[in-house]
DNA sequence: CCCATCACG
DNA sequence: ACGTACGTGATGGGC
């Protein structure tokens, strides 16, 4: 049940959470060190024992859910201190690490079979082609081994090398592909290496997972507190980077299902960063886009290129709306679009001019995060740059990050507000629901099939209201027998 | 233990 | 003159 704590910790401190009083626990935890924000102690002392006498309020009933508290708290008020680190640490965070707990428990279940036979499938497609690139390139290696791959193909065989790593050629996907025209083995390895990624990643692993499990479900781990913008992620196994692009990658979501009498949910929010850019902002175009229900890609064409060339046009806004939330450089761009620099540094620059205050919103946030050493978030999460300290070329990285952190993070918060209550909805209620998994804007539940719809359209509602924002909150919501049906 | 690669949002 | 699109985790090779 406790997947990631540190278990020596966790010992401790729920021993001490049983045995002390809260005036000695949180001097004992300061004097083992175990809070590591000693500096911001002093005007934050009684916030500390606060939170501490309430974090120690669950640990009788789950172990587990004190370490998280902990781990928040200690993240809170080093990122802020004070009341407002605090507030969300209460309002946010420590009923998150409840909900996240609820999920942990549930796990997902899967279809073992369904992973058997594709393993025999795949592992056979991986015998044939193995046999078929030694043969055509005339000797035996390492095909996992991209040293190996490297000397095969630019030296052996005398293709002409691009890109170099610090140690060896590339041979990643994006140069195989621009050689597949060269050599009858490209396409192979190309292959190749997709059904090796899904059975030593996916396919194996899964399946191990799902055998451990009496009803055939697998658990992952969500961590609350590591990454730098406020986002979730999952490991042990991740279940955030299940495939999803490609028609062989769908078979893995296939595998995650429904048990009988039940259905999963998927609901999603719609260009959530896009939104929270016309939000933040302010931009009329943007704005009115979203208000209107248009395809926002299609109006930031229309704004870029006129309506004549809109249509053919409409990927370029795509990748460039994208691209923005990145703090895309001219380079990217032109790689990613096949264009030159000069091309892509024209489209950056009438981006910009043809929404000046999505312009003078990033330079805000540059500004800020120069001046303060931090940018924040919708619910007013930090993020701390050294700019001070930093090359330029640091800068320019902190630079996008800051802008990015806005995005990502405020997503984020509004993805967990909305998970609160929507499990506080499921407990208080006592509905025949189960909320599965957070996969960055998306949500996964388990649900009995006759209520299905019923639930999937609150939850929706819940979703779309739970902040109001200059525009339009939008999700798309699925229920099938399985993951593979939920897009 | 780091690197290269590749899966996701 | 030159180089940077953001955030994650798992795997296998190789030192």
């Amino acid at each position: 049940m406790v997947r990631y704590a540190d278990t020596m910790v966790l010992a401790w401190l729920t021993d001490s959470a049983r045995s002390l009083s809260m005036d000695n626990l949180s001097q004992s935890l300061l004097n083992h060190e175990m809070i590591h924000f000693k500096d911001t102690v002093k005007k934050g002392e009684n916030f500390a024992s606060v939170a501490i006498e309430d974090a120690c309020k669950y640990a009788g009933e789950d172990a587990y859910i004190t370490f998280q508290l902990y781990d928040v708290l200690r993240e809170q008020l080093l990122l802020k201190g004070g009341q407002e680190a605090l507030d969300e640490a209460f309002n946010v965070e420590f009923p998150f690490a409840i909900t996240l707990l609820g999920m942990e428990k549930e796990g997902i279940a899967v279809d073992t079979a369904v992973l058997e036979l594709f393993k025999k499938e795949v592992a056979l497609e991986i015998a044939t082609l193995t046999e078929q690139i030694h043969s055509t390139c005339g000797t035996v290696f390492n095909l996992n081994s991209p040293k190996q791959l490297g000397v095969i193909l630019f030296e052996t065989l005398g293709l002409a090398h691009g890109k170099k790593t610090k140690t060896g050629y590339s041979t990643d996907e994006q140069v195989l592909d621009g050689l597949k025209d060269e050599h009858a083995v490209i396409p192979m390895l190309l292959q190749y290496r997709e059904y090796h990624k899904l059975y030593s990643t996916y396919i194996e692993p899964l399946i191990a997972l799902s055998q451990n499990d009496p009803a055939s479900r697998i658990y992952t781990s969500f961590i609350q507190t590591g990454t730098a913008t406020g986002r979730l992620s999952s490991k042990n196994p991740n279940l955030q980077n299940i495939p999803v692009k490609t028609a062989l990658g769908m078979r893995i979501r296939e595998a995650f299902v429904a048990p009988k009498g039940k259905k999963l949910i998927g609901i999603d929010y719609s260009q959530i960063e896009l939104r929270l850019l016309a939000h933040f902002s302010e931009d009329s175009v943007l704005v009115n886009a979203f208000n209107e229900g248009h395809d926002i890609h299609m109006q930031t064409a229309i704004a870029l290129f006129g309506e004549a060339e809109a249509a053919q046009k409409r990927n370029i806004a795509k990748t460039v709306n994208f691209g923005l939330l990145y703090g895309m450089g001219q380079k990217k761009l032109s790689d990613t679009l096949g264009i030159t620099t000069k091309e892509a540094k024209e489209i950056i620059e009438r981006y910009f001019e043809t929404f000046p205050s999505v312009k003078g919103y990033f330079s805000g946030i540059v500004v800020h995060a120069k001046e303060m050493g931090y940018v924040e978030t919708l619910l007013h999460r930090r993020r701390y740059f050294d700019f001070a300290s930093a090359t330029p070329m640091l800068k320019a990285a902190y630079e996008r990050e800051s802008v990015n952190t806005v995005f990502q993070g405020s997503a984020s918060d509004l993805i967990k507000l909305s998970m609160n209550k929507i499990d506080t909805m499921i407990r208080t209620e006592g509905l025949r629901a189960r909320m599965l998994l957070q996969i960055h804007d998306e949500l996964i539940f388990e649900v009995d099939e006759d209520v299905a719809e019923v639930y999937a359209s609150r939850f929706v509602e819940v979703m779309e209201s739970i902040l109001e924002l200059r525009v339009p909150l939008k999700t798309s919501m699925h229920i099938g027998n399985h993951w593979g049906e939920l897009k």
